[in-house]
DNA sequence: AAGGAGTCCAACCGCCTATGT
DNA sequence: GACATAGGCGGTTGGACTCCT
């Protein structure tokens, strides 16, 4: 059967933006509230697939967005974050408030990737000489050498199959803030083992993060909503942050 | 000044999960 | 439980821009 595409790509524009895309758009969403993507351009009179919409008002539109200009606690957070969790680009963004996913993975993709590798690079065999040292892969290259920030894949666990949308606070367990800006709420709520998949092991826990022995038990015990910034920059990590 | 190479980033694509019926 | 649909995510592309020779 399979399925049908998300909807008819005919007579629809597509590419950048216009003002008065955005603008139309932008009244929509602030009228009727984000939701029902699919009907959305009909509805606002758009020529745009719902997708597209959707795409349009996260990244760009909503007001809380912050663009440009990523400080470097920022920087060094993404980067422990991706440590933590790969390519997850949607639950590093959730801890960055005002930041999106597609920005973020840019910017991972253009600046942060290449530091991480230069300086896996020249700590490791300074003696390989690699061909895309010293400038961006191009992308079929990195496609080839898409092992997230290299050698760090075996301790990603690929959390979408267990992304959880029940939530179940226990103040007594974790006191501590939820962070006021988090957009997937779904994905790392501040849970009482309904997503946590490994509640057994023995860990220590550090500003809310809990870490095991041994690094796959560390991110199976990974609790996405209990840590902010400010607890992951003050975080003692034993190891260096790449 | 020209043009090729490199870089950046907005946008699209396809797949997956969640949800409703 | 099976199926259809909507929403969400990560990977990738393509074009505009900048840099270098």
């Amino acid at each position: 059967m399979g399925r049908s595409p998300c909807c008819s790509k005919e007579g629809l524009n597509r590419g950048a933006w216009t003002a008065h895309e955005d603008k139309i758009l932008t009244e929509h969403v602030k009228a009727h509230g984000e939701g029902r993507w699919r009907d959305l351009p009909k509805r606002a009179g758009l020529k745009r697939c719902g997708k597209s919409c959707r795409f349009r008002w996260l990244n760009y539109l909503r007001p809380d967005i912050k663009r440009g200009n990523i400080s470097a606690d920022e920087e060094e957070l993404i980067i422990r974050l991706h440590k933590l969790l790969g390519n997850r680009w949607s639950l590093i963004a959730g801890r960055l408030p005002g930041r999106t996913d597609n920005e973020i993975k840019n910017y991972w993709n253009t600046n942060l990737g290449k530091k991480v590798r230069d300086h896996q690079n020249s700590s490791t065999a300074a003696s390989k000489h690699n061909k895309s040292n010293g400038r961006i892969m191009k992308k079929s290259d990195q496609a080839k050498q898409q092992e997230p920030t290299g050698g760090t894949s075996s301790l990603v666990v690929r959390t979408r199959a267990i992304k959880c949308s029940k939530v179940f606070i226990n103040p007594h367990q974790y006191p501590q803030k939820i962070d006021p800006f988090d957009r997937n709420r779904e994905a790392k709520p501040s849970i009482d083992g309904e997503c946590t998949m490994n509640q057994t092991s023995a860990s220590t826990p550090i500003n809310g993060l809990s870490i095991s022995e041994n690094d796959n038990n560390f991110m199976l015990d990974f609790d996405m909503g209990e840590f902010c910034l400010s607890d992951l920059l003050n975080s003692d990590f034993s190891d260096s942050m790449y």
